[in-house]
DNA sequence: TTGGCGGTTCCGGAATGTGGAACGTCGAAA
DNA sequence: TTTCGACGTTCCACATTCCGGAACCGCCAA
């Protein structure tokens, strides 16, 4: 843990309060709780007033007032985020009851009921893929993903499948980075990854081939508003034993069926 | 401020802020936040405003201080939550990685996929039913639960699976409160929930037949720690061909799984 | 046109938050 | 054992910060 403090106070400058206008405290109250991000559950003060840039007896303040409002809770003299944050957090637009969360959930459990391995439901933020749901029995294979969690668009399939119908600002905003690689076999090519986007385009089906782990192979496709990805669906497995083309089918036809779900 | 006390006894008395102390622009800047409870995705800054008893113009500027921080996202003149809080929500303790919400989703998967009808996992938070997570298929009767909603303790399965072995001060906190009754066969009789709660201390298995809607019949098991309740998972059903005796052993045999990943 | 409503901007006054300093405590190192 | 550093906590004077009344603009319905 002492380690971990370490490391993320070294790399983190992250979004510092900018000197100019605003109404700092807010701000600052909000860096608090995006200080969780990565520490554990409890942390103490000076640690978090450290991973926030914010002085020790503000921070002190602060948290008196998060935890007035709710937001988190102590336990001793260390601080989580409380309940109320998750309830806060189901309640964003794509989540609520006739959100995409909601509607697409039963497509899930069908889904994974079918091919028996792990669903995941995602959507693009910031050039990233942020998972909004996973199911996945005992046998799957540990994967790195979590709900609420995030992964590079570029080596997966989900983003993959989202970038091959999003507009082009939002691919050239992924393709402007350094593409992250998570295996040999990642895709950090730009070119190349232009070329699989035609063709996914083609074949409404993304792949991704040992990209995020070795073993591991995905299928995914995007969710369609009038052209558009507004999310994807996938199914990882491990290699072995995987029948690509027929799940690919299986997933398409879940994907269009949240669609239609949806919009019409 | 003097003004401000008056406004919010007349409209809201809610949670105001408390004329003692505290860093109030804070504190409303999350009953901002808290007004997103209810209303539909997109809100306006008057309607937001009215909603947390906040003036118009203090609203207006902690609105672009929430969306500076990443919190809110403005859609024309219009607000919504943005994709960091469920990001944040899904960071709560019980959800994380190896925490009580992803050891269990395995397990919650194999129960849809071997009951075929909606699971529910859920803990007690303030005297109430908290959902974390929900599973369920399109022939599902729609339910009135929500990941991240809220339901009274004393009619869901899950509530009293829990009640039964939480500590008398809990049970108290509950039983204090006049009991809601959502149909005719809501429990709402102090006495007689008492009653239910010593027979699931001898069972291991809750029920709620009808009492949350009608045709609606649920089996709940906690999952237990020290003899502790932290949370509990229920399979839930219309009262038409459903075997509760064997549904109730599954969820039993799940939750004692569950109880087992986490703690062992 | 008028009146009402919603979003936005401005500004002076004062309430508010700020952070340096200091204190008690604890655990690890010396 | 003592020492040292780190942590949680409190205090306070200063001035930065936020507050909210008021007013403006644009829009829609009456």
């Amino acid at each position: 843990m002492t380690a971990l403090a370490q490391h993320e106070v070294l790399e983190t400058p992250r979004t510092a309060v900018s000197s100019s206008d605003g109404s700092t405290s807010v701000l600052k109250a909000l860096q608090l709780m995006d200080a969780f991000r990565n520490g554990s559950r409890l942390l103490g003060v000076s640690d978090l007033s450290r991973r926030a840039g914010i002085h020790k007896s503000t921070a002190f303040r602060l948290l008196a007032t998060l935890e007035r409002g709710g937001y988190v809770e102590r336990v001793g003299t260390k601080y989580q985020l409380s309940l109320r944050v998750f309830e806060m957090g189901n309640r964003v637009e794509l989540c609520k009851p006739s959100g995409l969360r909601d509607v697409a959930l039963p497509f899930l459990s069908e889904l994974y009921a079918t091919v028996n391995r792990t669903v995941h439901l995602g959507v693009l933020d910031g050039g990233e893929v942020l998972y909004l749901e996973k199911i996945h029995g005992h046998r799957a294979k540990r994967l790195p993903t979590t709900i609420g969690g995030r992964m590079p668009a570029n080596c997966t399939a989900i983003g993959k499948a989202m970038l091959a119908f999003s507009d082009k600002e939002t691919v050239m905003a992924v393709l402007d980075q350094p593409l992250t690689r998570m295996t040999p076999y990642s895709n950090n090519h730009p070119g190349r990854l232009v070329n699989q986007l035609h063709q996914i385009q083609v074949d409404g089906i993304a792949h991704d081939r040992e990209e995020v782990a070795l073993g591991l192979i995905c299928v995914a496709a995007p969710i369609l508003r009038r052209g558009r990805a507004i999310a994807a669906i996938s199914v990882s497995s491990p290699t072995a034993g995987f029948n690509e083309a027929l799940v690919g089918e299986q997933v398409r036809t879940a994907a269009q069926g949240i669609s239609a779900a949806m919009f019409d």
